[in-house]
DNA sequence: AGTTATATATATCGAACTGATAGGTCCATT
DNA sequence: AATGGACCTATCAGTTCGATATATATAACT
């Protein structure tokens, strides 16, 4: 998906700015599927602003750069329909983690049961953050996407914990 | 991880051409953790060469392109053991269908359930490919790294197949 | 026999994207 | 009073992607 059909989405769910737009990506329930910078943001906001897909407000502010809310057009929303009609391209996962693992078998292997440990206190972390979320969702869709996120954080941290004792001995 | 390492950590297994590690990166059993292209992979093996972190042997051929065979050296090989010392990034996780999930309670509804079913079969044609290279995974660490692949595709899997009905109704 | 597809292998290039940063205000904590 | 984080827009160098060019061998259709 490109960042064009990603802000329309978000865009979707209610109105934002580009601003919402990265916290939501990079933090919010959207952060353990997508990411964006502003790099990406703001041109592809000020190009779909352009092509009439968006429509944006102007909200004036004193003392800091004025806010500007952008909101779904008509023509943007149908545009996201045909977008969601197709099939959605094959994740894209990189892992360091794993990365890590497989070549430090050879090159330092002592360090293997630490960053496993460390890797299963960082998905409990994730879990953790994950369930408080859960109360706040409110559409169906959202809070399935959220629990898929869970589902799958837990069934890493059970296989790391269940395995790590394989590099004991 | 940038594609540097991940260069020198796959030569660490193994000698190979920038051919073989797109392969690996791309289709082998790295393909669900990483991702790398020729633009990125070519460049890099020529910088790490100048470096003096890998070396190359050309392997002359008539009809083809000389084929470049690339392996570690010991400076390369203590550059990877001080990266593996750092913490790894936490993983960037792309997915298209969940996204396309949330976009589509608003503007597309109906287009959940095939969605799921589409997501279910995939799921199963990865679980069945992963499988499948378990019989010719050889090192500890790389059985477990794809055995946690296998894990993390079961869970979604099986997340999917009984929360579906969430939306039948 | 001829066409098409896939595998081998290198390499480049425009487009897209990241990560860092600039610029400036308000607010909370130390 | 000072540091750092939240807010908000925006740009830019550097990195990476995705597609493509080049060239041959082999296997599989028609």
């Amino acid at each position: 998906m490109d960042i064009r059909t990603l802000c329309l989405g978000i865009l979707s769910l209610g109105n934002a700015t580009g601003y919402e737009i990265k916290k939501l990506v990079g933090e919010g329930s959207f952060s353990f599927f997508s990411e964006a910078s502003y790099g990406s943001i703001y041109p592809a906001l000020t190009k779909l602003t352009e092509e009439g897909l968006i429509e944006c407000k102007e909200k004036v502010q004193s003392k800091r750069p004025d806010k500007k809310i952008y909101s779904l057009s008509d023509a943007g929303r149908k545009v996201l329909e045909h977008s969601l009609q197709s099939a959605p391209k094959p994740d894209k996962n990189k892992s360091e983690f794993l990365a890590a693992l497989l070549f430090a078998e050879a090159v330092a292997p002592d360090r293997i049961p630490d960053l496993i440990d460390e890797r299963i206190a960082h998905h409990d972390h994730q879990i953790k953050q994950l369930s408080d979320m859960r109360n706040q969702e409110d559409g169906k869709a959202s809070l399935f996407v959220l629990e898929y996120g869970l589902a799958v954080q837990k069934a890493a941290r059970d296989y790391l914990s269940n395995g790590k004792n394989r590099f004991n001995g």
